[in-house]
DNA sequence: ATGCGGACCTGTTAGC
DNA sequence: TGCTAACAGGTCCGCA
């Protein structure tokens, strides 16, 4: 599920339920994430501490406690946060609670188990893995210019390169693909080789797509105090993703699929030069 | 410094 | 119908 515009609204989903209420106990049915959840170095610095705010950061979510006791989630391939109450029975993959003052819980459930629940410090931004990474996307920071600039040095495919989190942050596998095809670039295209004015309507794209399903996820994913009311992803809006041997949509050439850096890889080969 | 492949997991689906 | 293999929206790490 979770590429950055999901982030966003899981953490615009839960805010109100959680904001300034106390973590009353923190309950790890099983610890083998992506890193080992560090179980007692979160519950001494997290338990009655009261919970001040979520920021997002690339995907990883950091919630903010009073006292300077913060925390990170990312949530890898398949995790997801929910709000419920102890009436609610513990799914299979329901690998951690956070119980609220207020009687809530904040579930994370994870089937996959490549997602992180991580201590974070005092200054969450410095930790090892938030430090490194490069701009986000819809900030002004991020543009056409910033992406040559960091291409000269680079002869990797530029699918790849825009995947990257030291480059930019929060391109998954599906807005790689959709933001090439909108910019009309091959994703082999060595990155070195990609002009500047191509990189201005890259970045454009990428900025676009992703405003346009942050809005798409607001409504499809709205509701967190039940963890089932998913509905149907934004789907309908992917152009290219996942629709191999499907007409392309502005020339009708059959879509070709391939993988680079062991990702699939969706583009038209008539369009996208 | 950059590029590449392997690793971490379970669930779902395509193909025989 | 049932088994097996391939694949899935992420990304870090170690090695060349």
């Amino acid at each position: 599920m979770p590429e950055l515009p999901e982030v966003e609204t899981t953490k615009n989903g839960i805010l109100p339920h959680v904001k300034n209420q106390k973590i009353s106990e923190i309950i790890i049915r099983q610890s083998s994430l992506r890193w080992p959840v560090p179980k007692s170095k979160l519950k001494t610095n997290l338990v009655n501490k009261k919970i001040l705010g979520i920021k997002r950061r690339a995907k990883y979510l950091i919630f903010y406690l009073e006292g300077e006791n913060n925390f990170l989630v990312h949530l890898g391939m398949s995790g997801s946060l929910c709000i419920t109450d102890q009436a609610q029975e513990i799914k299979k993959h329901d690998h951690i609670d956070i119980v609220l003052s207020n009687n809530k819980i904040i579930r994370y459930h994870d089937p996959r188990r490549f997602g992180s629940f991580l201590w974070a410090g005092h200054n969450p931004l410095e930790h090892k893995l938030l430090k490194n990474l490069g701009p986000e996307p819809l900030s002004f920071d991020f543009s056409g210019n910033y992406l040559y600039e960091k291409a000269k040095s680079r002869s990797v495919n530029i699918k790849n390169f825009i995947m990257n989190q030291q480059i930019v942050v929060g391109v998954g596998n599906i807005y790689a693909c959709e933001s090439l095809f909108l910019a009309k670039i091959n994703p082999k295209t060595p990155a070195n080789k990609v002009s500047l004015s191509r990189y201005e309507e890259l970045a454009k794209h990428i900025k676009k797509t992703l405003e346009s399903s942050i809005k798409q996820g607001g409504t499809t994913l709205k509701d967190f105090t039940h963890s089932d009311g998913k509905a149907g992803y934004f789907k309908q809006k992917l152009k290219v993703y996942d629709k191999y041997n499907e007409p392309c949509l502005s020339c009708k050439t059959l879509i070709k699929k391939i993988v680079l850096g062991q990702r699939s890889t969706f583009y038209c080969n008539n369009c996208q030069k």
